[in-house]
DNA sequence: GGTGCGATCGCCT
DNA sequence: GGCGATCGCACCG
């Protein structure tokens, strides 16, 4: 085991738990301490906020362009909580029988879906959870947040969590803060109010590119089926669910889509080789 | 580690 | 009146 720098200022200290941390992960914060390269966190410049166009791309491509991304949260009193989207879902609209907005259909529930790409949209589940969506281009069309990796403000994201568990819970590992749709509502303490708000110009919550890593390369990318939606027929097999390999933050692992996208790219390779 | 089940209530038919 | 893009916990191995 490489000891590895680590800066006096306040780097996120993340519990994984058992495991280390991936990684790409450790790579990633090592990388934040160079010269050439700033620590996001804790330059005084400000990592770049992503603006409207973002958010103007097919179901698909947003979902898979939000893996990476740092989701921001400000709360009343100032604090500033962020987290790293890891696993994500796109709900294509009408064609998609999974979706809130199968065949078109447009309710009070669902308008957010059908705003303008980059709406907030927030609904409540099983009575007493909440799952927070972003529209995409493509008409009620959605990506849902499932899985985030806090990078800051754990302390105060386990504090959220644990007011909706009994006292006397375990406490929680940084890992399991976010690791599912309305946990991560739970620890970033979104809202229902913030349905229908758009997230390239709220005050309270937005989204930055990670100016470590612009894009995430394709080969560490997962596409498996959705959860929670077995009862949609073919839609609910296809491969809608994006998450980032290795984390481990992912709230479901899909061993099957890791093994078959492991064969196809040594396959890509030989094919490259010969 | 995996599985099964109950909680709980707003939304939609 | 039925159900759900979930979660936590009990239980089993």
């Amino acid at each position: 085991m490489t000891t590895r720098k680590r800066n006096n200022l306040s780097l996120p200290q993340t519990d994984y738990g058992d495991g280390e941390p991936p990684k790409r992960l450790i790579q990633s914060q090592s990388d934040t301490n160079t010269a050439d390269h700033p620590s996001p966190y804790f330059s005084m410049k400000d990592p770049v906020r992503l603006s409207d166009s973002f958010f103007h791309q097919p179901c698909v491509d947003l979902a898979k362009a939000f893996l990476g991304k740092v989701l921001v949260r400000k709360l009343t009193d100032g604090t500033e909580l962020r987290a790293r989207v890891v696993e994500t879902e796109a709900y294509l609209g009408g064609e998609d029988k999974a979706s809130h907005s199968a065949g078109g259909k447009r309710t009070e529930r669902n308008t957010a879906m059908f705003m303008k790409p980059g709406t907030i949209y927030v609904y409540p589940i099983y009575g007493i959870y909440l799952c927070m969506n972003v529209s995409s281009q493509g008409e009620g069309a959605a990506v849902l947040l499932r899985s985030l990796e806090p990078l800051r403000g754990q302390d105060v994201m386990r504090g959220l969590r644990a007011a909706k568990r009994k006292a006397g819970a375990k406490t929680l590992k940084d890992k399991e803060l976010c690791n599912g749709p309305s946990k991560l509502c739970q620890a970033l303490d979104i809202q229902r109010c913030f349905d229908r708000r758009d997230m390239a110009t709220d005050t309270e919550v937005w989204l930055e590119r990670d100016p470590e890593r612009e894009t995430v390369p394709a080969g560490e990318v997962v596409s498996a089926h959705r959860i929670g939606v077995e009862s949609h027929g073919e839609w609910a097999t296809k491969p809608l669910r994006f998450y980032l390999r290795g984390h481990p933050c992912v709230s479901v692992l899909n061993r099957d889509a890791e093994r078959q996208m492991h064969s196809q790219s040594s396959t890509d390779s030989q094919k490259t080789v010969s």
